[in-house]
Formats: C-alpha cells, structure tokens, sequence
DNA sequence: GTCTATAAATAGATAGAC
DNA sequence: GTCTATCTATTTATAGAC
C-alpha cells in the first residue's frame, strides 16, 4: 500500500529516470554509429543498466531507435510551423528558420547525424509518420516563399529546391563541428568555424538564392 | 608454360573481373547499408563469388572499404583540381564545378551515400589521405574565389563556408534521387526533380551567395 | 584463383529469479 | 523495475582442398 504511493501514472520515479537514461544513450550511439553499427550491450553501459532494460521500456532495438527519431522530428516540425505561421515579413522568417534548425541541431546533438544517415540509405529505417512530417516542413517554405512573392521580394523558386538548399548545409555543418570539437590542431576542412559566423553566411546565401531582382 | 600465357602482369583476366566484380559489389552494399550495415556475405553474394575471394583480392573489410573511397575521392578532386587550373573565368568555373559533381556523384551512386554517412560519424573509416584529398578540394574553392574577387565579380566569401554550402545540397539532392527512382507514387519530399532543374537551381544560388552589389 | 567448411566473436533478444 | 544467464543467428576472418 505504501509501496503503491511511490507509482506516479504506471511508472515509477526510477523508472522513468531509467528510461530517460536509455534514451539519451541510445541516442548518442546511434548518433556515432548508425542503426546497424550501434549495439544494444553499449547502449545498455552507457546508460549504466542492464540490456534487459532496454527491451522492457522499449521492445526492441528498432523501437527505441524510433522513438528517438520522432521526438526529434516533430520538435522541429512544430518550431518550423511556428515560424510559419508567425506575422513576420518573409525574409524575416527565413532567417529565423535557419537559426531554429541550427538551434534545435545543436540542443540535440545526435539529431544531424541520425538524420544525415537516414537521408543516406534511403530512410530505410523511417516509419510513414516521419515523412508525414518532413512534408509538413516543405509545405512551410512553399507557404513562406509564396508569401515573400506577395510581399514583392522573392523570386519563383521551388520550394523543395529551396528546402533541399537550407538544410542540407546545416546538416553538415553540425556533424562538422562535433568532429572539429573533438580533433586536436584541427585545419584544413576542420578549422574551427563560430556558429554565428555560419548562421550569419547561411542568412546571407538563402537571401540571395531568392532575390529578386539581379 | 601456355597457362602462363594466360597471366598478365600476376593478375590472370578472370582475376582481374574477379576483383572489378567485388568493388561494385562492395560500392553498392556499403552505399545502401553503411560500413556496419554491410556484410561480407550479401557482397560476396552481389559480385556471384564466394566470401574468401574478398579476402583474397583486397585483405579485409576495411581495406576494401578504403579502396572505393579512395577511388571516388581522388577521381573528383582531380576533375575539381583541373577546372580550378582552367583559363575560364571564375564564375564559369563555379558553374563547371556544380556540374562536375553532380557528373561524379552520378557516376558512381555510392559517392554519395557513403560520403554522407563518413561525416555523419566523423570520418570514422577515413585515412589521412582522404582528408588530404578534401583539404585540396577546399583550397581549389579558395583560389576560385580568390579570382572572382581580382575579376571584380564575387564578394569576399570564407571559402570553406561557400564549400560547406555548395557540397551537401547536391550530396543530399543525389541520394534523394536514388529513394525517389525506387518509390512508387512518391510525393511530397519525394517528387521527382530532373537533375538539370537542380543543377541550374544550384548554379543561380551560387552565384547569389557570391554575387558582389547585394 | 576459387572453392567448402569452420573457427571465434558478437549481435539482438528473452527467460526467469528477485 | 532490475538483474544474470543464456539462446540463436550472424558476423569477420581463415584453413585447406583443388
């Protein structure tokens, strides 16, 4: 009877320490090794419990790999709509559309990488719900960049060329400045680069992809 | 002394198919499943030989691995190197540059799968003599710009930066293209772009990110 | 050069005690 | 909820016949 008190919703406090644990780790491997190259047996020690664990909060390696997949994409899904959505000049949204992505990339750090990968062999192991979403984000730059041409200052440009323009170089940027961090008397193509440098060209360069006069 | 005959320079022809067999193999297993992902089996399978004879004709997983990368990497930065030592001018070069990696990433559809899972873990498979390869790449950029600045036609651009915006949109758009060709009634992020569109829509957005006035 | 057979290690997943 | 122990399949790699 005691023992109930310390049930919050089904799961104990230690319980969803414990999953929270198994997240991270699990995030973290798969954002180093990939789907395939990440093991259960490190997840499990990284998160500092047993692989049994695992499978009982999550089922099953593919499980946990989604589960990380889908918090990732509908968190920045729903920052994008936002933006969206908001009452700022078009040009003004991209700009914020640029340093959200560079935002939430970076306050998940396995977010690029899992992505990169993903993108790499076909999204192979995306569910359809992940690709509801990723629509969802280029009917976003479709709705901004016809509202820029309203508005007067952007040309006609695809919207998914547009998208396939944005994110990519964001992308690689955050896998480049994990490696950067992690490399002693880097240079070449790992000298070091501030982030607000990159947003600030990024800004730049999208601005001039949808220019309009030149 | 006539099977002799048979041998050229101590790699007899079948040998040599042999070997041409389990590179593609390899490429295509390795492009679509990621180092990890790839098996030694499914390769051997793929090329129609058994598994020892990849251990026989390149040593070991890896090696072979190091083998294809090594071919992709250095055949464009020599492609990349000549238009950078070309008489043209340099914002035809830019164009020339976007084109010649599309041609190349075309060429070989494990170009892009594999470079974009290499970033995503931080170049974990590379050698030195890969990032050699890359640093060149940056600094034929460098000199491009460099030229278009004393042509009086770019603005000052980092030249890793313009690399780091150029290179993944046309990693990314490739691989794309590949899930798209294999995708029944494809939609949304999966709509098919003719890679001419994408190769214009690229050049005008390089040349907005360099453009002098603003 | 090419094969079959197999070694040795490691993977994902589960049973069952507590 | 958490653990140990273990099952089964698959992995890279090699030995040895031809």
């Amino acid at each position: 009877m005691l023992l109930t008190n310390r049930l919050v919703n089904r799961r104990s406090r230690a319980g969803r320490d414990t999953r929270a644990a198994i997240f991270r780790a699990a995030a973290l491997e798969f954002s180093s090794r990939g789907y395939d190259g990440a093991a259960t047996e490190r997840i499990a020690a990284r998160a500092r419990v047993n692989k049994a664990m695992l499978y009982y909060h999550f089922g099953s390696k593919r499980a946990l790999y989604l589960a990380i997949v889908h918090e990732m994409i509908e968190t920045l899904a729903g920052r994008l709509r936002a933006i969206a959505e908001s009452t700022e000049p078009a040009a003004t949204k991209l700009d914020t559309w640029i340093a959200v992505i560079v935002e939430e990339g970076s306050a998940r750090p396995w977010f690029p990488p899992i992505m990169l990968r993903e993108l790499a062999s076909g999204a192979r192991h995306f569910d359809a719900s992940v690709f509801q979403a990723m629509n969802g984000v280029v009917d976003f730059v479709r709705r901004i960049i016809e509202q820029g041409r309203e508005e007067g200052t952007f040309r006609d440009v695809d919207p998914l060329l547009a998208h396939l323009t944005i994110m990519p170089p964001i992308l690689l940027f955050l896998v480049r400045q994990r490696v950067v961090a992690s490399t002693r008397a880097p240079k070449g193509v790992l000298v070091p680069l501030p982030v607000n440098q990159f947003v600030h060209h990024m800004q730049a360069a999208v601005r001039g992809m949808l220019r309009k006069d030149p």
